[in-house]
DNA sequence: TATTGTTATACTCTATAACTATA
DNA sequence: TATAGTTATAGAGTATAACAATA
């Protein structure tokens, strides 16, 4: 247990600056792609799944049904995601990419890469790597997955 | 550049799933202590330094003056935080926290230990503290510093 | 005019909980 | 009853921009 006066021993709190600053420049960088930052890690999600039910995406990106299907509802109206119908069980369907969703995708992760080199090129190649594995490992302890080609 | 077969390369995407988990969790940990995520690290930028003008924090944490005037008024309104004017210039002012703010950190910073401890503990020592090390330095490179006595 | 801070406005993001349609 | 998903509601978080007061 830190006491008091070891408060800048909080992970947690550096971990939410420096992730908010990241978020932050990134939504600056897609603006004029109409997506926003959580669209572009939805529609990433979706991009090595051929199809996936709202259920499962909302389990893979740690967030609930509602915030999942409201995502969903906007991309839809996009015209960059689809809902199919799912002929065994008339309850639940599927999520997939449009085709215009999925030729989206490249120039949204070159986007992606750019923020990455700016945020991250301050870190050597190795503490970059590290930082990765060190993220990933939290994540998958999380219960948080990566897409399934990973 | 990263192409399309390398999408899980964005360090960007991993840090804001792991930091949206730890935060979300940690919101769940404060909720009964009247005070947000937000107002938190508000309070803990503003716990080791006597007093500080707005501008500066907003400059510390990244945040725009408006935002965190708007923090502010909140953490006025519950008694944690204190406007002082500044008689050099009238247009400025100190912000504090009040005793009782004051007195409300080690249990907040408890609560952190606790959420950290939670989340950080799937590392090994090692690991927790190279990511430590990679988040100060990565914070730093953008600007966003910790207290004065860090 | 420039600067400090506040206020007005507007979104995104997300949760919780109630609801609908199946199973 | 249980489950898949949607919808309704609400609030946090934050930005941008216009504004007021003072320098």
């Amino acid at each position: 247990m830190a006491t008091v006066s070891d408060l800048n021993a909080h992970t947690g709190y550096w971990l939410r600056m420096v992730s908010n600053a990241v978020s932050q420049e990134f939504a600056r960088k897609v603006a004029g792609n109409e997506v926003t930052v959580a669209e572009w890690a939805f529609m990433r999600a979706l991009f090595d799944v051929a199809s996936t039910p709202p259920s499962l995406l909302a389990e893979k990106m740690g967030m609930t049904k509602g915030a999942i299907s409201k995502l969903a509802d906007r991309l839809v109206a996009k015209g960059l995601v689809e809902r199919a119908d799912n002929p065994q069980d008339k309850r639940a369907h599927n999520l997939s990419l449009t085709a215009a969703g999925r030729a989206k995708v490249p120039l949204l992760a070159s986007l992606a890469d750019e923020n990455d080199a700016e945020f991250f090129g301050a870190l050597t190649r190795q503490e970059h790597e590290a930082l990765d594995r060190l993220l990933r490992k939290l994540a998958e302890k999380r219960g948080l997955k990566s897409v399934p080609v990973d």
